[in-house]
DNA sequence: GATAATAGGGAATGATTGTTTCCTAATAAA
DNA sequence: TTTATTAGGAAACAATCATTCCCTATTATC
């Protein structure tokens, strides 16, 4: 059931919510029509879960470019780096269910506003969190303000989704390398 | 005509592509379904038009606040405080076509995918343009890296919309001030 | 003033959507 | 072995979609 829950996640990322039919999602998931609506109530409650389980993973893959790191600047270096990595290539054309669920569904629909929403502000604090270690472990200079920034990274992480999508090609060494002046 | 493109603008930027049917559209319109296909090839030329009419209309808006400023680096602040005013509120809500069309669109429809793409190239070339006017009047060091900073502020405007559709609130002062740590 | 041409509106159409229902096969319980 | 119970699949369903067709005014031409 998780491995088709994958499926459905892939789909729903190269092709949004609406442009995904059942039809999509029995070819996807290998399953045929009924047994998707004995698992789950509707095509949205499908959405939710495939939602729930990308962010599950994606956030555990953050944490986990942030524990190679070894202070808090250069923690924040690593989760850029992974970004870029996410945003690029064939990954990046695939698409992110935050970004793509704020952009499509957020207007429309209330439930997944709300998860749109706590998932930014849980990205949002996990950066805020990791500048103030920089800060105690000295990599980072006390006067950055550690809200404001990681609301900024967190606008530069969103933004390299969107022109990930858009094909343009993105060289993370420079790309960071840049961002990393927010925190001088 | 060019008043009830706007109203398709208008529409296309709250609900996407996919979820805005003809009917939304006669209605937003004030044009019945004849009319509109008298007018336009089918939904996807509608489209089309809505996108250039909005490019149009914000690149004008980003060049009006650009000449606001005295010096290069005064120009990126003006357009950036420019974006995050758009990004915010009501009109934040509204979203943006340029982004909505790369993620919902640019994967499947390779005629949008190109006009997003341009569209971008166009926005990152203006900001290096900024960048080295502003290298040129001894507002930006010359150290700065035009290019691979021009498209990191087109990350950063493009996640702002992001953002902003998800109703996050953006203080633009303190945010655009963090921001332009990037070009010292 | 009569007629041709056109712009606009609304009903009809076929395809596609999400959803439900029914059926079959497999497993568990007795 | 027989009987419940469940998981899965395919066809049928109503609703909605984009699109086409035809009709009615209105404007322009002669």
């Amino acid at each position: 059931m998780d491995t088709a829950l994958d499926r459905a996640v892939r789909v729903f990322r190269e092709r949004g919510y609406h442009a995904t039919s059942i039809g999509d999602l029995t070819a996807a998931m290998r399953l045929a029509t009924g047994s998707i609506y004995k698992a789950f109530r509707d095509k949205h409650a499908v959405f939710l879960a495939a939602f729930e389980r990308y962010t599950a993973l994606r956030q555990e893959q953050t944490r986990s470019a942030a524990r190679r790191g070894t202070n808090g600047r250069d923690r924040i270096h690593n989760v850029l780096l992974s970004y870029v990595a996410q945003s690029q290539g064939a990954e990046g054309r695939r698409g992110c269910l935050v970004v793509g669920s704020a952009v499509e569904l957020s207007a429309v629909d209330s439930v997944v506003a709300a998860r749109v929403g706590a998932q930014l502000k849980t990205n949002e604090d996990f950066i805020a969190g990791l500048i103030r270690e920089g800060q105690a472990d000295g990599s980072i200079p006390g006067h950055v303000a550690a809200d404001d920034t990681a609301r900024l990274v967190i606008c530069i992480t969103q933004g390299l989704r969107v022109v990930g999508k858009a094909r343009l090609p993105l060289d993370g060494t420079r790309l960071v390398g840049v961002a990393m002046k927010l925190l001088a």
